[in-house]
DNA sequence: CCGTGGCGGGTTATCGCTAACATCCGCCTG
DNA sequence: CAGGCGGATGTTAGCGATAACCCGCCACGG
C-alpha cells in the first residue's frame, strides 16, 4: 500500500520490487531465480540483472510456506567443544554438500529437557530431516521424533532401540574390545576414569562393556573415578594423580575420552612411571588434535566423521541400501594400541 | 480438502486441527500457545490439552511470515574445529538464553565466496541479526550485510573498518604487545610459526603488530614458517623441527595459535633444549584445553566468551551502551607469561 | 433503565512465495 | 488454412500463521 521506492521499508525487498523492475511478472521472477521452468535467455538476464541491481535476496520463509519444502536438516548434538561433534558436523557437511540440504546445529549440553526443547524448537521449523545423538531421549522427544513424518537418524550409537534410522557404533563391544586387549597383554589390575555418568551414556556403555570384558577373564574394575567440566587434560592429570594414591597397585587406566588419557599421561611421565612397563593407559576417540603428544596414547577411532556422512546420506535419501527409513548401520571402530600398551 | 483425521498426511498438525480438537476458532489457538492476550483459564487449558494430546508442534515458518519476526540469530564463523569458535558460540548462546532468539551456525571454512554464500543462505531466513566473524568480507557480502536492515556485528577484530557493530581484540596490538613482552625478556633472535596467511587475516594482523614491536626495538623476525591444515600438535612439531634445523641460533620462537605453540614445546622439551632459558616460546589464545601441559606455554587470552556475550547482546538489543548499531567495543587480552618466558 | 468499558473470543486480510492451471503466440503439419 | 502443439508467460489460489479489528456479554454507575 505504502510502499513506494525498492526499500520504503529497509532492505524489505520482494518478488514484486524485482518484477516491477524487469517489467515481468512476480512468477517468472521466481522462475528465474529458482532455475525452473522455461525461460527466454532474454528475460533471464533481465531479471537477474535486476535482482543483483536491487541486492534482492529471496525470502525463504515465504518460499517454504508456499512450496512446503525447507532444505534444513536439524543436527541436535550435545556440545560443541567435545571436538568429537565437530567432526560429525564435518562428515555431515560434505555429505550434504550437493544435495541443496543445509545443516542446522542445536546443542544439548548433554541436558535431556534441553534435548527436548531444542528438538521442539527445531522441528517448528519443519526441517527435511533430523540427526541426532545418541538413543537416549525423553517420552516427548522421542514422540515428536516418530510423528515428525521426516528422516530421523539417531547417531554415534547403536546399543538400543532406534525411533527410525541409526548409524554409529556400539560403545559396550568398544569397551568389550578394549578390555580383551588390556587383558591379553597382561594387565590385571585395573582402573577406570571417565565423564559422570548418567549425563553420557554413551562412556557409560563402554564402561559396562569394558566391566563385561574384565569379567571373561574373571577381573573386576579395581577402582573408578568421575569428573565433569573443567579442562580436561587438567582433569586428567588431577585424577590420575588421586586414583593412584588412592589405589597405588593399579597397572592399567582406561580413560573415557583421549583428553582426560592425554593428562593422564603426562602425569605419569612427569612421575618418572614407566608407561606401558609398570602401568598402561588408554583413551578412546582417536583424536587427531592428539597425534604429535610425546607418547601415543592407545586409543579407538570412533568413526565419527563417517558416522556423520553416512547419517547424512540417510537424511538426504542417497544411502547406499535405497531403504526408506528404518536403516541401522553399525561401524565398526578400530583399536589402535598406540605406546601405552605392552606389546605382547 | 481431503483432509480428515489429524494426520491425514504425516504429522502435518495445523492450527486447525487443534482448533477442532478443542472447539475454539484457531485465533484463540494461537493465542494460547503464544500466551498472548487474554484467554480464560478454562479455554487455555482445553486447548493446551488438545494441543498437547495431538503433539501439535507449531508452524514458525507460517509464524514468521505472518508476524514478520524471526527469533534467529545468523552466525557464521570460518571452522568449528578451531576450539576458539566453539568457545565464541557458548558465549553466544549464553547471552541469548533468555531473550527468545537463537542462534544459527554457519561455517565458511575461511573461503570468502562460502563466506557470501553462507551469508546469501541466512539472510534469506530473514534473522533478527547477523554475528559474522572478521572485517574483511568480499564486495558482495558487504552490502547484503549493509542493506540487511537488521543488527550486524563483526567479531573477533577490531582493527579495520566495520559495516556496523563489531567486538573483538585488536590483533596487531596483541602481536605488538607480545613482542614487546619478549624483546623485554631479553630474546633477540626471534622466529615466527603461524597459518598460510591469505586464510586468516587476524593471524597475519598479529605477525604485522609483533613485527611492529620488534621493530621498535631495532629488531627483524629472523625465520618464519606457514602451514595449513593437519593436527596441530603434529605441525607445531615439525615446523618447529624444520625451522631450528635451519637457524638454529633462534632464541624464541612465536606461534600463532596454542596448539602449534604446544607442539613445539613438545619437540623443544622432547630434544632436551632448555625453555625458557635456551629458547623462549609462546603461542595465542589460552585455550582452557592446554591446561594440563607439562609446562605452561606463554599466550595471550584472545576473550572469545566475552565476544560471544557482547555481540549478542548487540544482537538482542541490550548492549550496556544503550546505542543501536555502530558500536565499536574493543576488548583487551591479557599476556599470560606461563612457563615458556624468561622472568625479568 | 441505559450507556460504558473491559474481557473473551471470532473475522478478515495479509505475509511473500509457489503449484497448478490458464493464456498467448508462433510455427509446423496434413 | 484449420488444428494443434509446445514454449514462454500470466493468473489464481492457497501455504499456516498472526495483526488488527470487531462483536457479544456482563457488571457497574448515574
Amino acid at each position: 500500500m505504502s510502499r513506494s521506492g525498492p526499500d520504503a521499508r529497509r532492505g524489505a525487498l520482494t518478488l514484486r520490487d524485482v518484477s516491477e523492475a524487469s517489467g515481468v511478472s512476480e512468477m517468472t521472477v521466481s522462475r528465474v531465480l529458482r532455475n525452473r521452468g522455461d525461460v527466454s535467455d532474454a528475460t533471464r538476464e533481465r531479471v537477474l540483472e535486476a535482482a543483483r541491481a536491487l541486492g534482492y535476496v529471496p525470502n525463504k520463509i515465504a518460499g517454504a510456506l508456499a512450496s512446503q519444502r525447507v532444505n534444513l536438516v536439524g543436527v541436535i548434538i550435545p556440545s560443541l567443544s567435545n571436538l568429537v561433534f565437530p567432526e560429525v558436523l564435518s562428515g555431515i557437511s560434505a555429505e550434504l554438500e550437493d544435495t541443496g540440504l543445509q545443516p542446522v546445529v542445536g546443542v544439548t549440553n548433554y541436558a535431556p529437557d534441553r534435548e527436548e526443547a531444542v528438538l521442539y524448537e527445531m522441528l517448528s521449523w519443519r526441517p527435511s530431516g533430523v540427526i541426532i545423538a545418541g538413543l537416549e531421549h525423553t517420552p516427548a522427544a522421542r514422540t515428536m521424533l516418530q510423528n515428525a513424518g521426516v528422516p530421523v537418524v539417531e547417531i554415534m550409537d547403536v546399543d538400543g532401540a532406534c525411533v527410525d534410522s541409526c548409524v554409529g557404533i556400539s560403545h559396550k563391544r568398544a569397551g568389550l574390545e578394549m578390555a580383551r586387549a588390556i587383558v591379553r597383554a597382561g594387565y590385571r589390575r585395573i582402573g577406570f576414569l571417565g565423564t559422570k555418568m548418567p549425563e553420557d551414556h554413551r562412556a557409560r556403555k563402554r564402561m559396562e562393556g569394558f566391566e563385561a570384558g574384565l569379567a571373561e577373564a574373571g577381573l573386576d574394575l579395581q577402582d573408578r573415578e568421575f569428573y565433569s567440566g573443567g579442562s580436561a587434560l587438567k582433569k586428567g592429570r588431577e585424577m590420575t594423580e588421586a586414583m593412584l594414591a588412592r589405589s597405588p597397585d593399579l597397572d592399567f587406566l582406561y580413560y573415557s575420552n583421549d583428553m582426560i588419557g592425554a593428562g593422564g599421561l603426562f602425569w605419569c611421565l612427569d612421575a618418572g612411571i614407566d608407561v606401558p612397563g609398570r602401568i598402561g593407559l588408554a583413551g578412546f576417540n582417536a583424536v587427531e588434535l592428539l597425534e604429535g603428544l610425546p607418547r601415543r596414547l592407545a586409543t579407538m577411532d570412533s568413526c565419527r566423521r563417517e558416522i556423520g556422512q553416512r547419517a547424512a546420506a540417510i537424511v538426504a535419501g542417497r544411502s547406499p541400501s535405497g531403504l526408506i527409513g528404518g536403516e541401522r548401520v553399525e561401524l565398526t571402530p578400530t583399536l589402535d594400541p598406540g605406546d601405552t600398551i605392552r606389546r605382547g
